[in-house]
DNA sequence: TGCTTCAATGTGAACGTTACCATTCGGGGC
DNA sequence: GCCCCGAATGGTAACGTTCACATTGAAGCA
């Protein structure tokens, strides 16, 4: 093994370019105030020496570690991908890294996780698949660092910011076209209570169902996968069927469509579906799978930012939303609307 | 604002358990040599604090940081999402925390994901969905990092161990399974061949063909989206179906399953259809899917121990695989193999 | 008692960076 | 020609840890 061949330091760069360390360090924080000539000495030795600053050591003595903690639910990552992806780039353009931290659903995350996140030295932590079990971590965590949820009415944990898209309103859409759409009675498939977002949807349902007067009824809790959704319609089917099944997410919707295929049902003509996330193979199921589309990447983006402005102490640009409207994607699985 | 509420640190908890900051450390690092009193008496002062490590001072000093970097298309947070779970769960038990980076697909990643990798300081580099587009970056890390990639034959740069899942098997066992069932002509909607994976799916396939003497068409490339599945799939309607069509993956196969659904075709007796990946909604199309179960979450696992080996100069456990076999999962979309 | 030995703990220095203050140097105003 | 000023750069200390070594104290043995 070679002897340690220590990564170029700051010193190293100097005697190259034949100044003190002191320059270099300015020529990278703040490259205004140094001479021109002496500039690109100091770039051309930084990049002759392939040198790259010791995040560590600058961590160390600004106490910032320019590190974003990003804590999801494992599953989650099949949803809201984008939202992960969205927020990772975005922190990069802003000179942050991001530390991953899954939790399992049914972890007993709580001591753990905090400790994880806190030790991390995370400047900022992003919640993002939040559920209820996370909880007590964020609350822990936010009470020495600014953290930003991702989630429909949030972690109501004392200096926990929330940006979400309005779920209720996304349940709202799907009834409005539904009863638009001649459907009388509904069946909401509610995804697992103990997710806020599951938890939005189901009382969105709630409040638009009485709202437009319609038969509706709630069935579940599933586990958002599709072999809940399978279990839940074939339920529906022995005793008694809808005219439109809402699911919590697309991927239960997606095991109720098969469901009903297995009992030869025409969809929507026997029963309309609807799902919510618009995730990737939505659009292809059979038929195409009328959907709430939300927002994932810029909803990302606005945490992110948010999280920023609480970092960096300077005001969020007014007009920021922190609620993003869903919008509703109609396909084939539901009764076409009326173009009168 | 509170005039910057400094953590805790070693020195605090030391006066506070009437040590020396060395006591402390000793009692974080090696405790067994701490007498048990003292030990305690230490391990109360961290707690009534809310101590942790400062973690840029350790990484500083030991010139480790605990972290592992990991550089993963963000379009494949949808499939291999266990693969990221995995990773991140079993890189907390052995003491790291895991740094992402995500790179679009078709991002001119070279410069900057090379540069964000090197300065994040992490100990090592976990590559996760491997296209071509990132080996310059990743031979640039390789240098100075040890790297492992999760793919399947790798970007084969100098330093860069490979962990993967046998596609070329996998495709074998597919044209195994339709030449039992009847299959003569067989299309493969091949995926984007920039990617390692869909370039070993094709190779296994015109393999596989040969082997068997069938008839083998490739067509596509696709982008791994159900709309790339879907119009290919329409232009094999409109220019004469094959017996069967194995698509790259999983995505790709559900549009295809929809185009031959909007042309009334039966599944599997006009035409059979094949995935790969065996993802979460797989089992629940119309009709299920018969696909390639990759173990994601043992490779994530066993990519992370490849590492740990890398980083802290152990062995590799005697008979550790470095390829891991998929397993066929027969479902409804192909033909029933004769149980005689 | 006096010496060695070892276990337990303390002290000093260093990791690579940035904040703060000191120094140098050339030029403009009197 | 003197002083002062500001621009450019250098030097020193400190962030919180860990490593290597120094110190302490009690036990073991002649």
């Amino acid at each position: 093994m070679d002897p340690a061949p220590r990564r170029p330091s700051m010193a190293d760069v100097a005697s190259r370019a034949g100044v003190s360390y002191q320059t270099v360090s300015r020529v990278l924080n703040e490259p205004g105030i140094v001479r021109p000539d002496t500039r690109t000495r100091v770039q051309q030795a930084i990049t002759e020496l392939g040198y790259t600053r010791n995040r560590a050591a600058r961590a160390l003595k600004t106490t910032r570690s320019s590190l974003i903690g990003m804590l999801t639910d494992g599953s989650a990552l099949f949803g809201p991908a984008e939202t992960t992806t969205a927020i990772e780039s975005a922190a990069r353009e802003a000179g942050y890294s991001v530390l991953l931290t899954t939790v399992g659903a049914h972890d007993d995350c709580e001591r753990e996780i905090g400790a994880e996140l806190l030790g991390s030295g995370a400047d900022g932590v992003l919640v993002v698949a939040a559920h209820e079990g996370m909880v007590p971590a964020v609350a822990a965590v936010a009470r020495s660092t600014p953290v930003v949820a991702v989630s429909a009415q949030a972690p109501r944990a004392p200096g926990v910011e929330v940006v979400g898209v309005d779920q209720q309103l996304g349940a709202l859409q799907v009834i409005e076209h539904l009863a638009r759409t001649g459907a009388r009675s509904v069946v909401h498939a509610a995804g697992p209570q103990d997710w806020f977002d599951a938890r939005a949807r189901l009382e969105g349902f709630e409040h638009a169902v009485e709202l437009h007067g319609l038969d509706g009824t709630v069935v579940g809790p599933g586990d958002w996968t599709p072999r809940a959704g399978y279990d839940l319609a074939n339920d529906l089917v022995r005793e008694g069927l809808p005219d439109a099944i809402f699911a919590a997410n697309d991927m239960m919707a997606i095991g109720v469509l098969h469901a009903l295929h297995e009992h030869r049902l025409r969809i929507p003509e026997d029963v309309a579906v609807v799902g919510f996330d618009n995730t990737l193979g939505a659009e292809f199921q059979v038929p195409s799978l009328t959907t709430v589309s939300q927002p994932f990447a810029d909803l990302g983006r606005l945490a992110l930012q948010r999280l920023l402005c609480l970092l960096e102490g300077h005001e969020l640009p007014p007009g920021t939303p922190s609620t993003l409207p869903p919008r509703l994607v109609v396909r084939r699985s539901t009764r076409p609307e009326r173009t009168h």
